[in-house]
DNA sequence: GACAGCATACCAACTGGTTGGTATTGTTCC
DNA sequence: GGAACAATACCAACCAGTTGGTATGCTGTC
């Protein structure tokens, strides 16, 4: 009971890590399987293929994202402006650790895989957009308080926001290090800042 | 004499086309071959290894993109934000195109092959810095203009449009179409007015 | 201008190793 | 005893790179 869940569990466990660090087409099963400490029977029994693995890799990460960002600090403050800039800073704060560590394996994948294996891109689509939607909440209430009358939409900023994610953990891999992501990140929370009028705020 | 110059650049291309579609790791020397319609030993004639193709290529890559941007009519303006923004609205009307025309070789490759292959990570680096290199010379001049006491640098500023560049593709490749991607960069556009007081200019 | 000498460009067939996936046989737990 | 899980052994397809060779120039010399 326990011995089926958690060797699947260090498979994903597992294919998460490599898949971050040498993409898809890169990795092979054997690389997971030794991640995993397991044999190529144990892992063709759990998952029917390796498209299948990368499919739950990208379940399994996002769930993983979830619980991190639904339970982190920032989450209890009372303002829905100070939630979003909680969000952009707590980003920043991750940035501290290793490349694989940080970057988002969803963007990784769709990357090699959106035209060859449609199924892997339809997962990274679902999960990026369903993360972008746990924004729309805390944008849509910022922008009733502080920029009522401005165009855009709460879902589109969102999704800008994980663009520049991404585009940061580009340039991150670009540059072997984050401090250049963290510079984009600045200029992310600079431009929610202007938005939302965040000096004129409570005045 | 012309044949030998027509045969690698076909290559080339074909390189950066087959790259652009299915990633480093996936695209077969082969696949390169057939697309160029030459065989491998012609392949390996011209170029040590895959890998001495995929820097190859993104010094190709780079190459045509440099030719776009320094001749498209948006370079003529006198006001440098009129450049800056330009550079941003020509952006926008290339992704009209199909994805793998429009998005980026070196962000694709540098994506799988940061950490395993030194040399192609290197080569995606340097293009990438200085393709958003040459945004800050305007960038530098815009600022003077109209935001001359802000504090953000020309050069961060520059590697911050790219990496909103790049996590745009991301989207648009996650979405199967340009849609968010143009949305993206109406964000984009949003920001730059705003650092650069756009509304309040020439008054 | 013709011919030797040589480098470049290209090709078809092959190789050794890898890879995703299968078949078969234990093993463990209820 | 049977269902889930895991290990070993194996395979056919594939892939980067090699080999050995041909064709096409280009250069200098007489």
């Amino acid at each position: 009971m326990q011995t089926q869940h958690e060797s699947k569990t260090r498979l994903l466990d597992t294919a998460m890590q490599v898949f971050r660090t040498k993409g898809y087409a890169a990795t092979t099963v054997d690389d997971v399987c030794a991640g995993a400490g397991l044999t190529k029977g144990s892992f063709f029994h759990h998952f029917k293929t390796k498209e299948e693995l990368a499919v739950a890799a990208a379940r399994h990460f996002a769930e993983m994202a979830d619980g991190l960002f639904s339970t982190a600090p920032y989450r209890a403050r009372a303002d829905p402006l100070d939630r979003l800039l909680g969000y952009v800073e707590f980003r920043r704060a991750i940035l501290q650790g290793k490349l694989p560590e940080f970057t988002c394996l969803l963007g990784t994948m769709v990357q090699e895989t959106y035209d060859s294996h449609p199924a892997i891109r339809r997962a990274c689509d679902r999960h990026i957009s369903e993360h972008a939607a746990t924004l729309t909440d805390d944008i849509a209430q910022a922008k009733r308080l502080y920029a009522p009358r401005a165009k855009w939409t709460a879902e589109s900023l969102g999704l800008y926001i994980q663009a520049t994610l991404q585009g940061a953990f580009i340039l991150a891999k670009a540059r072997h290090g984050p401090a250049v992501a963290d510079e984009c990140l600045g200029h992310l929370r600079r431009y929610l800042e202007l938005l939302f009028n965040h000096n004129k705020r409570k005045e």
